[in-house]
DNA sequence: TCTCACATTAAATTTACCTTAAAAACGGAC
DNA sequence: GTCCGTTTTTAAGGTAAATTTAATGTGAGA
């Protein structure tokens, strides 16, 4: 699950950001309000960190028309607005916690942990990963380098299967028994049409590759050749 | 729906409960943590406040306690402790917010009124929800986009499913199991039917649409695909 | 340079799913 | 019980996408 962070400050936002990678969050990016809305209305988040002064639509007016349009999404205003008035006026607008800047970091981080405490649970579950290539067996999405992959259902076993593999060489007549479920040989040439497949999503636009061949024995998937 | 204040100072204790009863909430009192753990543990509040610095068991290793017992109201730790390390310890103790003293009292009810406005909603009508679909299982109906949509049992029992699990992918096998308690392939096309006669109910009249197919995988609940 | 194992591409085939209609099962009302 | 409307299931035809086949290209090693 992901967080959105909406700041037209590129310093802070850097710094958020990293922040939240660091901890295994994935993290979009908005710079203005209306751009936030619409990102946060079009996928579910873990949550919002907005910051209040902001282009287009300010951090308040933002909190009130999610609410309205249904999204109880968790939101953390984020300001330089520090008198009490301000902290009631956005806690009231609709938002769940409210920090002011400067802040320390450690203490944003707790309370992002504090405010996904709850969604947590459901989160990050069945993953696999290898190198910058993460698949995740609930939702069935596979993920390079930030970039989500779309793959067909043998495409994805094949994958599953060597990424739980991954590092062993794996020949063409165990794939054929595992994933194709075939104990003679057919001469067919299927394994290396999808191992092709396989390659044009997952490696041609990407480094390093992950997929190599062992000639004469099978194929592996590991980091490095 | 009541909240606990946990507080051995009776002059902050009375500020804080003459607040809360002046905005229409019950009160419970502790003057102790394992006499506000006995409480907690034994009815549902909305809210918890308590100060850290307590006798018997203090502020922190009540959050902890609590959480490990599976109480999840929403606590707010209330303290003379102002350093960010504090702060941290308090919200990673399973706190959801923490307030230093000296507060200003509006601050204080803001902050009570942000953390309680979920449980209001969620306790009393038991709703699940996705994007602007909603489905009350008390009243058993469905709305989206302000339309009440009428639904079968069936049409139903396999909606709720697919919302309790919005997200993830949900094989034809794990519906044919879960929704028509079938353990065996008996070649029917059921839940094609069926999902068609879901999406022309909740999918075919809005956007964006929330069902979508997988092939050779199954169906997911989801917003945008 | 020749061979073999694998890579690549396009075309053929098959499967999975959608849609519609009609049949069967169910549930009141009488 | 019978009738009738509703819900659930079966069945059949159509379609796009996934899978497989087949033909050709390429590069490493003898």
């Amino acid at each position: 699950m992901k967080i959105l962070i909406i700041e037209d400050e590129v310093k802070t936002l850097q710094l958020i950001k990293q922040g939240l990678e660091e901890q295994q969050w994935e993290v979009d990016i908005a710079y203005d309000g209306s751009m936030g809305f619409q990102l946060a209305t079009r996928q579910a988040y873990a949550l919002i960190i907005s910051d209040i002064i902001l282009p287009m639509l300010n951090g308040l007016e933002l909190c009130k028309k999610l609410r309205q349009a249904g999204i109880d999404t968790p939101i953390l205003l984020l300001t330089a607005l520090g008198t009490t008035d301000d902290k009631i006026t956005g806690l009231d607008a609709g938002a769940d916690d409210y920090l002011c800047k400067p802040f320390e970091f450690k203490e944003l981080m707790a309370r992002v942990r504090a405010l996904t405490r709850r969604m947590g649970s459901i989160v990050h579950t069945n993953l696999l990963k290898i190198a910058d290539l993460e698949m995740d067996l609930d939702t069935k999405t596979v993920v390079r380098a930030g970039k989500e992959i779309s793959l067909t259902a043998k495409e994805f076993t094949l994958l599953e299967y060597f990424i739980r593999h991954q590092g062993r060489v794996i020949s063409k007549v165990e794939l054929a028994e595992k994933i194709w479920d075939v104990t003679f040989d057919t001469g067919t040439n299927v394994i290396e049409v999808y191992m092709n497949f396989l390659r044009k999503k997952i490696d041609k636009d990407f480094e390093p590759k992950l997929l190599h061949t062992q000639i004469g024995m099978g194929y592996v998937l590991k980091i490095v050749s």
